[in-house]
DNA sequence: AGCACGCCGACT
DNA sequence: GTCGGCGTGCTC
C-alpha cells in the first residue's frame, strides 16, 4: 500500500484525476487518505489531496511524494466521497470542491525563488541581489533584470529554480507560567530570607493558585515585571512554556440559558423528530413556524438530545454576522462546546473555529454556508434555519446549494435535517405538501401575542395629495409618535432594483461602464462613479460628456438619501444606518446592533441585512419604504421574494411586551404578495404562487439549469450558444425545452459578451452527463477563452 | 494552471 | 544568425 492517488492542486480539466506517487518509506507510516501532500508535478511542485493508497500502480516510474502536510487528515472518509459526488453533480472539478470544504487558509500559496549553483561570478546587478541573501525571489528578479538574462544562467547551469509551497498557516501562541509541586514551593519558602518580601508574595501566591498562568496576567495581577520572576524561575520553582492557544473571536463571557418549557405546537413538532432521533433515520423535516414561534428552541432541544447521543450537530444559518443574538443562544446553551464560522472571521479565527471541529473539541458548529463540510465524523442532526435564503447557494464554483448538500450528508449519516422557516421556498413546501420531506408547522407565536397589523399604504396617493417625499404621510406620523413615547422603529429600504446612477437632465444621457453593459453607480463617500461587476472606478463628472450640460441628477434612492431626508422631517430622530458602506470594517454590524440595542438611536436604517432574525425588545414599528422595488425585476421568484421580506421584517416589530405595527409603503397596494404578505396568509400565497408557476412552468414544477457563454467576439459566442443548443436539443427529453440562446440579463461584463440558455425539465437523470459532453465537444474552444458556466438551479436568472 | 518545446517572422 | 511571440502538449 504504498502507493498514493493524489488530487492536485490545479484547476483544469485535463488534471481532472487522481495522480499516483510512490511514499517514501519515512512517510509510509503516516500517509493517509485526506491529507495534504506536496508532490512533484512536471517541472513544478505543488500540493495535491491523498484519496487512496494502493498497491500496485498501473503507471510505470512513479515520482516520489516530497512532503506530508497534515497529522491528521483534514478531509474524513466521507467529505472525500462527498466532494466527488458534489463535482460532478455541479459539472466542478473535485479540487475546486475539496478546497472548498476547508479554511481559506489551508490552500498552499506557492512562490519560486533563484539559487546559485556555482561561485562563478555573475553580472552586476545580480551579484548584488546576491550579496545577503542565498535565494531571491524569481519574479522580482526577471522584472529587474530580464527574463533573458535569467533564462541563460538556468542554461548555463550558474542559477536554478527553487519552487517553494508556503503554508499559510500561523498559529497564535502565548507565554504560560508553571508552578512546580506545592510542596517544593512550600520548603522554599521555609528557608526563604524575610528581606526577600517580592518574593515571598509570589511564592504565596502560587501556593494559592497552583494552577497554569499567562504571564501578562501574572504581571499584571501581583504588579511585577521579567526581573521579580527571574530568582524563582532560576530556582525552577517556576517554569515558562510557549503553547499554542486558538484565537477567541467570542472573548465575551455568554450568559448561561436554560431550556425553556415548550408549548403544545412545539412538543408536537419535536416529537417526530425525536423519533428520528432514536431510530438513526434520515428524514427531512420542513419546519414551517411563524416569527416569534419557537423554532430556535426546537434546534436548541434536539441538538441537545443528539449531543447526550455523543453525536455532532451542524447548524447553519444565514450570514451569522447578521444574527449575533442566534450565536449567544447557542453558546449560551452549550457553552465552549460550540464552534462559530462566518464570513466576518479573519482567516486565522476561521482556522481555529474550523480546528476545534476536527479535533472534536466541540459537538456544535453554527455557521454560513460553508459550514455544511464541518469535518464531524458521526453527525447526529444537521439544521438549515431561514431555509429560503438565498446565501445558501454558493454564486461561484462550485455552484452548490447547502440544502443538497446536507440532504447528502444526513444520507450518509442516517441522521434527520431540519429545514426551518417561516417562509419557505416553494420548491421545499411542495415537497413538504407531498411527503417527501415531513411538514412541522408552528402557527402561534410562543408569547401569545398577535402578529403585528400590517398597513399597506398606496404611494400613489401620498403623490396626489401632494406628499414628494419618500414617506407617507401615515409614516411620518407613527414615527413621530414612537419616538415621542420613547419606543423605537427599524426602516427597511429594498434598495435591490434600484441604483444611484447619474443622469444628464438636459439631454437623458446615463454614464455607463466601459466594459461592462450597465450603468455606473454613483458612491457619494468619495465622488466616484463606480462598476458593480468589474473594478472600473471613474471620477463624477461635472458636466455632461455628451452635452456639456452642468445639470446632471441622481436617480435612485440609497439608504444615504434616506438618512438625509429622514433628519429633515425628524431632526431629533437619533439614526443608525447599516448598509454595505457602514458595515464594511471588522466587528462594524455588532458595534451598530448593539448601539441600537442599547438603545442609542430611535431608527434603525438599513437594507436587507436588516430584515432577518433580529430581535429588539423596544421595536414597535417597523416600515418597508419600498415594497415593490423589486417586484419588476426580470426574475420568476420575485413575488415570492417580496413575500419573504415583508413577512420577514414584519417579525421583527412586537416581539416582546409591547405590541407593534408595519407600514409597507407600495406603488402596487394589489399585488397578491404585498396583500397576502400583509395578512400573514402565506398559505393562500402558496396557492396563488404556485398556479403561477404552473402556467409559466416555472420551478417546482420543473427544474432549471443555466448555461451561459461568455467570451470577447459576440459572433463568437452566439454561434456557440446555437451549437450547443442543437447538441443538447438531440440528446434531452423531448418534455425538456431549451430558452434562447438570448443575451443575458448583462449583455456584456468586463468586456465579455454573454449568451445564456434556460433548460427547463422535469426529469433528466443524465442532465450532468450531457452537460459534461457539451464541455468536452468544446474543449478547444474553451482553451482559447471562451467560457461555459452551467448552473444548476440557480438562483439568479442573470 | 504553468511550463517546455517548437515553429515562424522580425531584426541587429 | 538570434530574439521573442504564440500555439501545442503534458504533468503520475
Amino acid at each position: 500500500m504504498n502507493v498514493a492517488k493524489v488530487i492536485v492542486d490545479v484547476p483544469a480539466t485535463m488534471v481532472n484525476q487522481t495522480f499516483d506517487y510512490q511514499i517514501p518509506k519515512k512517510f509510509q507510516a503516516i500517509v493517509r487518505p485526506g491529507m495534504r501532500v506536496v508532490i512533484p508535478f512536471g517541472p513544478r511542485k505543488i500540493t495535491g489531496f491523498v484519496i487512496k493508497r494502493i498497491d500496485q500502480s498501473s503507471f510505470d516510474g512513479l515520482k516520489e511524494m516530497i512532503d506530508v502536510l497534515d497529522l491528521t487528515p483534514v478531509l474524513t472518509a466521507e467529505l472525500l466521497q462527498l466532494g466527488k459526488w458534489l463535482a460532478n453533480q455541479t459539472l466542478s472539478l473535485y479540487i475546486t470542491t475539496y478546497q472548498a470544504m476547508l479554511p481559506q487558509i489551508l490552500k498552499a500559496k506557492y512562490k519560486k525563488e533563484l539559487i546559485r549553483l556555482t561561485e562563478l561570478p555573475l553580472q552586476l546587478d545580480l551579484e548584488e541581489k546576491f550579496l545577503d541573501n542565498a535565494a531571491i525571489s524569481y519574479d522580482e528578479t526577471v522584472q529587474q533584470i530580464g527574463h533573458r538574462t535569467i533564462q541563460k544562467y538556468i542554461e548555463s547551469g550558474d542559477l536554478a529554480i527553487n519552487y517553494l509551497v508556503k503554508s499559510q498557516i500561523t498559529k497564535k501562541y502565548q507565554t504560560i507560567v508553571i508552578p512546580a509541586e506545592l510542596s517544593v514551593l512550600k520548603a522554599d519558602l521555609q528557608q526563604l530570607s524575610n528581606r526577600a518580601k517580592r518574593q515571598r508574595e509570589m511564592i504565596e501566591f502560587f501556593i494559592q493558585h497552583s494552577d497554569p498562568i499567562e504571564l501578562m496576567e501574572l504581571y499584571s495581577k501581583l504588579n511585577i515585571n521579567r526581573t521579580n520572576l527571574n530568582p524563582l524561575l532560576e530556582r525552577k520553582l517556576l517554569t515558562i512554556k510557549k503553547v499554542e492557544v486558538y484565537r477567541n473571536p467570542y472573548e465575551e463571557e455568554f450568559p448561561k440559558t436554560e431550556k425553556l418549557p415548550l408549548t403544545e405546537e412545539q412538543r408536537n413538532a419535536m416529537e417526530p423528530i425525536i423519533e428520528a432521533l432514536i431510530k438513526e433515520e434520515h428524514k427531512t423535516f420542513l419546519l414551517h413556524g411563524v416569527t416569534g414561534s419557537g423554532k430556535t428552541e426546537i434546534y436548541l432541544q434536539a441538538i441537545e438530545k443528539v449531543m447526550k447521543q455523543g453525536k455532532e450537530a451542524i447548524v447553519l444559518v444565514p450570514e451569522i454576522a447578521l444574527t449575533p443574538q442566534m450565536v449567544k443562544r447557542f453558546k449560551g446553551r452549550f457553552g465552549s462546546n460550540v464552534a462559530v464560522l462566518h464570513s466576518a472571521l479573519s482567516v486565522g479565527e476561521k482556522y481555529d473555529e474550523w480546528r476545534k471541529i476536527q479535533q472534536k473539541e466541540v459537538q456544535v458548529v453554527v455557521g454560513a454556508r460553508s459550514a455544511i463540510f464541518a469535518p464531524f465524523e458521526n453527525l447526529g442532526i444537521i439544521i438549515i434555519d431561514e431555509e429560503h435564503e438565498t446565501t445558501y447557494k454558493q454564486e461561484e464554483t462550485p455552484r452548490y446549494h447547502a440544502r443538497d448538500v446536507a440532504i447528502k450528508r444526513g444520507e450518509y449519516n442516517n441522521c434527520p435535517i431540519i429545514l426551518g422557516s417561516a417562509t419557505p421556498t416553494l420548491e421545499s413546501f411542495a415537497r413538504g405538501k407531498k411527503g417527501v420531506y415531513h411538514l412541522l408547522t408552528l402557527s402561534k407565536r410562543t408569547n401569545e401575542q398577535a402578529m403585528p397589523t400590517v398597513d399597506i399604504i398606496d404611494m400613489r396617493d401620498e403623490l396626489h395629495a401632494g406628499n414628494r417625499t419618500m414617506f407617507s404621510r401615515r409614516l411620518t406620523d407613527k414615527m413621530k409618535d414612537c419616538i415621542e413615547k420613547n419606543e423605537q422603529i427599524v426602516l427597511l429600504l429594498n434598495r435591490r432594483g434600484y441604483s444611484t446612477f447619474a443622469l444628464c437632465r438636459d439631454c437623458g444621457y446615463v454614464e455607463e461602464c466601459p466594459n461592462c453593459d450597465i450603468s455606473l453607480t454613483y458612491h457619494k463617500r468619495d465622488n466616484v462613479l463606480k462598476c458593480h461587476y468589474c473594478s472600473h472606478e471613474q471620477k463624477m463628472p461635472v458636466e455632461c460628456p455628451a452635452c456639456h450640460s452642468k445639470h446632471i441628477r441622481f436617480f435612485g434612492t440609497g439608504t444615504e438619501k434616506v438618512e438625509e431626508a429622514l433628519t429633515k422631517i425628524i431632526p431629533e430622530a437619533r439614526v443608525i444606518r447599516m448598509d454595505v458602506d457602514t458595515t464594511r470594517k471588522k466587528g462594524a454590524h455588532e458595534r451598530l446592533l448593539r448601539k441600537f440595542s442599547n438603545h442609542e438611536a430611535d431608527i434603525l436604517l438599513g437594507t436587507q441585512m436588516i430584515a432577518k432574525g433580529l430581535d429588539f425588545e423596544n421595536v414597535t414599528l417597523v416600515g418597508v419604504l419600498a415594497a415593490d422595488s423589486m417586484l419588476h425585476l426580470p426574475d420568476f421568484r420575485s413575488s415570492e421574494k417580496t413575500f419573504q421580506l415583508i413577512t420577514q421584517v414584519s417579525g421583527r416589530a412586537g416581539r416582546h411586551e409591547l405590541t407593534g405595527e408595519v407600514i409597507v409603503q407600495t406603488y402596487t397596494p394589489d399585488h397578491y404578495s404585498i396583500e397576502l404578505a400583509s395578512k400573514y396568509d402565506f398559505q393562500r400565497f402558496y396557492q396563488e404562487e404556485m398556479n403561477i408557476r404552473r402556467s409559466f412552468l416555472y420551478p417546482p414544477y420543473v427544474f432549471l439549469a443555466l448555461l451561459t457563454i461568455t467570451h470577447e467576439n459576440e459572433m463568437k459566442v452566439y454561434e456557440v450558444s446555437q451549437k450547443i443548443r442543437s447538441l443538447l436539443e438531440n440528446k434531452l427529453h423531448a418534455q425538456s425545452s431549451i430558452l434562447g440562446p438570448t443575451p443575458s440579463p448583462i449583455a456584456r461584463m468586463k468586456n465579455r459578451y454573454r449568451y445564456q440558455m434556460m433548460i427547463k425539465y422535469r426529469n433528466e437523470p443524465f442532465l450532468q452527463q450531457y452537460m459534461e459532453e457539451v464541455l468536452e465537444q468544446f474543449a478547444e474552444e474553451r482553451k482559447k477563452d471562451l467560457q461555459i458556466i452551467v448552473d444548476i438551479n440557480p438562483n439568479h436568472l442573470m
